[in-house]
RNA sequence: GCCUCAGUAGCUCAGCCCGGUAGAGCAUCUGAUUUGUAAUCAGACGGUCGGGGGUUCGACUCCCUCCUGGGGCUCCA
C-alpha cells in the first residue's frame, strides 16, 4: 500500500497499519499531531489505513489541530463533571474561539466548584486514558444514551432514525460524537476552566436552563500563558476603568441602568468625534436635522418597528391625546422628513443626517460601561436613492468608514455580509424576492469593491440586508461597529416616492440607513481601549500639562498657560507645592498628549520642557515653535505624537 | 429577564471561614518643605460595612430578600 505524505512523495506500508503510525514512522513521536487529514478529510490518529492515500498530519498548533484539542477538551470536562455529579447530563460541547464549552443539564457550579471540576480534568489528562472512537448502529446508540434526552433530540434532529453513527469513548465516559479527537487524555494539558453561566437548551428561553462552563485550551503552555496574558492585558485597557481614572463618564444608579453622563473629558472626545463627522459628512453632501425623541403610536406601526422590534423599545407612555414612544430609531422621522415636500429626480441621492440620541430597552444584565448602553448618541443618516444609485453610495459610505478608521488608528476590522434567514421569516419583511434581489446587489458592490468580507446569514435588519464591519476588541470578543443598511421596505410603508425625468410618479425609493462611527457611547469605549487611554492630540481631553518645579516658575507657567489656551490648545498647569516627581505621577493617570515642565532654564530661555507619556523627553523648546508644531499635529489629526522623536 | 461572582472611606483593598458593631495605602483638607522628570514629612477629615428583613444577649461576619456592578446566556450599534 503506497501513502503519499508530503506532495510526490511515498512510502509503502503493509494494510492496516494506523494512521498514527505512520506519522510517527515519518515524523517521530514527539512531532506535537493531534490528527490527520487523510486524502483531505480530517480523521483519528487511530483510523486504519486499507489502500494507497496520502496523509496530512494536523499540527495541534493550526488552526483544525486547536480545533480538535479544544473539542476533545470538552469531553475531558464532561467526563470530570459526570464523574463529580452523576446526574449531570451532558448536552453538546463545541469548541470555540478560545477553548471550549459544554452544556449540562444540572445544577449551576460555582466557583470552587468549577476549581474541583478542573482539578479532576487533570487527573483524568494524567491517567492517559485512550479515546476510542466506536461505530454503533442507531438502536445501540439509542440504548447507549437513552437516560439522556438532550442526546436523543440530537440523534432525531442530526442523525435521523435510519443512520447509526459514532461515540468517543475514554474510560467510563462515553459521549456521542463525530470526531475527530486526539489520541489520549494526556495530550489535553493547557487548558484552565474559566466560568460557568447559565444557557438555554436550543438558545430557547421557554426550554431547559443548562448549565455551561467555559474553558480555554492550547497547544502549548505559552499559549495558554500567552492567552492568559492578553486577559490580563485587557483588563488594563478597559474602558470602564480608565473611563474612571480619566474621568470621561460616570454611571450613577440613581439616574439608572446603562444611562451614562458625559463629564467634561469625556464631553471633549464625543464633541471632537462629532464635529470631525460634522465636516467629514459637510464634504460628502448630507444635510443635517433634528428630530423628536418621541413619537406616536401610529409612526413606528408604520415603519414596521412596533411589529418586528417592539420588545427593543420603551413601553409606550398614554398621553391625553394618544400613545408615544421614545424613539429606538431616526429613520421614522427621516422618512417624514423626506414626504415633506415633493422631492425630484433631481435631489436625489437625498442624504439627511442626524446627531441625536435614540433610546432602546436593552435587557438590564447586558449593559455593560459605555459598551452597550440604553440610551445611544449617534451620527446617523439615512440616504434616499434609486436603485441604480446604490451602489455609489455603498461605494462612498464604505470608502468613508475606511477614512474613519484611518484618523483614528484602528486597523483591525473586516466587513461582514448581512443575510437575512429564510428560515426564521418572521423576524423579517416577508417579501424573499425583495431579500433576494438586495442582497444579490450588495455582494455584487462588496465584490466589485474587492473588499474582503464575510456572510452571515440571520444577521440582517428586518427591513433589508446590511454590510456590517465588525472589530476585535482587546479581549478578543467580536463587535459590531459599523452598519450600512439597505431597506426596500420603507418606500410602501411611507409612500416614498420622486417625480422621475418622465414626470410620473416613481415609487422606487431604496433608502440606506448608515451609522460609520457606530454611536458615541461605544465608539469612545473602542477608542478608549484601542489607545489604552493615550489618545492623539486631537482627541486628548489634555493635550499639554504644565508642571512648574517652584513657586518661581509660577508666574512663567501662567503665561505658558494663556500662550497655549490662546492657540485654542487645551492646556492645564498644575503650580502646586508638590514636588515634580509626585505631580508628574498624579497626572500620567489623566493620560494628557504631553507634559510641559518649567523651571529656571525655561524662564529664562522663554522655552518649555516636554516630556512624552512614554517618559522621553526633549528639553527647551522654544514656547511658539511648541505652539506651531502641536498646532500641526492637532489639524493633521496625527496618531503619532511626533514633537518628540520616538523614543 | 435567567445563571454566576462581587459590593467595606472618593479610589484600591484587608477583616467575614470560626459573630463581641471597623483597618491600611492613595486621594481630599491643614501645616511644614520650594523641590529638574513615576511615592517629602506631619496632622486632620472621611464609613448607619449596598438597602430591607430574620437568627442571636450581640451581625461587616450566619440566613432570606431586593438593589447595583463584573462575567455569561439572549439580543444587538
Amino acid at each position: 500500500m503506497k501513502v503519499e505524505f508530503e506532495d510526490n512523495q511515498f512510502r509503502e506500508y503493509e494494510a492496516g497499519i494506523t494512521a498514527g503510525d505512520v506519522v510517527r514512522d515519518i515524523h517521530g513521536r514527539k512531532s506535537g499531531f493531534v490528527a490527520v487529514f487523510i486524502d483531505g478529510i480530517e480523521k483519528d490518529m487511530s483510523t486504519i489505513l486499507e489502500s494507497d492515500c496520502k496523509i496530512d498530519p494536523i499540527d495541534g498548533e493550526s488552526d483544525a489541530g486547536l480545533f480538535i484539542l479544544r473539542h476533545s477538551c470538552a469531553h475531558l470536562l464532561a467526563q470530570a463533571v459526570t464523574q463529580l455529579y452523576p446526574d449531570a447530563k451532558p448536552t453538546i460541547g463545541p469548541p470555540i474561539e478560545h477553548g471550549f464549552y459544554y452544556d449540562f443539564f444540572m445544577q449551576p457550579v460555582g466557583d470552587e466548584e468549577l476549581k474541583k471540576i478542573e482539578n479532576k480534568m487533570k487527573e483524568i489528562m494524567k491517567e492517559n486514558l485512550p479515546i476510542i472512537r466506536e461505530e454503533h448502529s442507531n438502536i445501540s446508540l439509542r440504548k447507549m444514551f437513552g437516560e439522556n434526552k438532550f442526546k436523543i433530540e440530537i440523534m432525531d434532529d442530526k442523525i435521523g432514525q435510519e443512520v447509526g453513527s459514532t461515540a468517543y469513548r475514554q474510560g467510563e465516559f462515553v459521549d456521542l460524537c463525530i470526531g475527530p479527537h486526539v489520541e489520549f487524555t494526556s495530550q489535553l494539558r493547557w487548558f484552565k476552566l474559566t466560568s460557568s453561566s447559565q444557557a438555554y437548551w436550543r438558545a430557547d428561553s421557554k426550554r431547559e436552563s443548562l448549565t455551561r462552563i467555559y474553558g480555554m485550551c492550547y497547544a502549548t503552555k505559552e499559549g495558554l500563558r500567552n492567552r492568559e496574558k492578553q486577559i490580563q492585558e485587557a483588563a488594563k485597557r478597559d474602558h470602564k476603568k480608565i473611563g474612571r481614572e480619566m474621568e470621561l463618564y460616570m454611571i450613577d444608579e440613581m439616574i439608572g441602568k446603562g444611562l451614562p453622563v458625559w463629564l467634561p473629558n469625556g464631553e471633549i472626545l464625543k464633541s471632537s468625534i462629532e464635529e470631525f463627522a460634522l465636516k467629514t459628512e459637510e464634504e460628502y453632501g448630507y444635510q443635517r436635522v433634528t428630530t423628536p425623541v418621541l413619537g406616536k403610536k401610529q409612526l413606528f406601526e408604520a415603519s414596521g418597528h412596533l411589529p418586528h422590534y417592539a420588545e427593543g423599545m420603551y413601553p409606550p407612555m398614554e398621553m391625553d391625546d394618544g400613545t408615544y414612544y421614545l424613539k429606538a430609531m431616526n429613520c421614522p422621522m427621516h422618512h417624514l422628513v423626506y414626504r415633506n415636500k415633493k422631492r425630484s429626480y433631481r435631489d436625489l441621492p437625498l442624504r439627511i443626517a442626524e446627531y441625536g440620541t435614540v433610546y432602546r430597552n436593552e435587557m438590564s444584565g447586558t449593559l455593560a460601561g459605555l459598551l452597550r448602553v440604553r440610551m445611544l448618541s449617534m451620527n446617523d443618516a439615512h440616504i434616499y436613492c434609486t436603485l441604480d444609485q446604490v451602489a455609489q453610495e455603498f461605494e462612498s459610505n464604505i470608502k468613508m468608514v475606511q477614512d474613519y478608521y484611518a484618523a483614528f488608528g484602528f486597523e483591525n476590522y473586516y466587513f461582514r455580509l448581512s443575510l437575512w434567514d429564510p428560515e426564521n421569516t418572521e423576524k423579517y419583511i416577508d417579501q424573499p424576492e425583495n431579500w433576494e434581489k438586495t442582497q444579490n446587489h450588495l455582494r455584487k458592490i462588496l465584490d466589485s469593491l474587492e473588499v474582503p468580507y464575510i456572510e452571515s446569514i440571520g444577521e440582517a435588519a428586518f427591513y433589508g440586508p446590511k454590510v456590517d464591519i465588525q472589530f476585535t476588541t482587546a479581549i478578543g470578543r467580536e463587535e459590531s461597529m459599523s452598519t450600512i443598511q439597505l431597506d426596500f421596505a420603507a418606500k410602501e410603508r411611507f409612500g416614498l416616492t420622486y417625480t422621475d425625468e418622465t414626470g410620473s410618479d416613481n415609487g422606487e425609493v431604496f433608502v440606506i440607513h448608515r451609522a460609520p462611527l457606530s454611536t458615541h457611547e461605544r465608539f469612545v469605549a473602542f477608542l478608549t481601549e484601542h489607545w489604552s487611554g493615550n489618545f492623539p492630540t486631537w482627541l486628548s481631553p489634555i493635550q499639554v500639562q504644565i508642571i512648574t518645579i517652584s513657586e518661581k516658575h509660577k508666574e512663567y507657567g501662567k503665561i505658558v498657560s494663556e500662550e497655549l489656551q490662546k492657540s485654542g490648545i487645551r492646556v492645564k498647569i498644575d503650580d502646586s507645592d508638590n514636588t515634580i516627581g509626585k505631580k508628574i505621577r498624579i497626572h500620567r493617570k489623566m493620560r494628557p498628549a504631553y507634559m510641559a515642565i518649567i523651571g529656571d532654564d525655561e524662564v529664562k530661555n522663554n522655552t518649555i520642557s516636554i516630556r512624552t507619556r512614554k517618559g522621553a523627553q526633549k528639553n527647551d523648546i522654544p514656547l511658539d515653535e511648541f505652539i506651531q508644531a502641536i498646532g500641526r499635529e492637532i489639524s493633521n489629526r496625527d496618531t503619532i505624537l511626533g514633537i518628540v522623536p520616538v523614543e
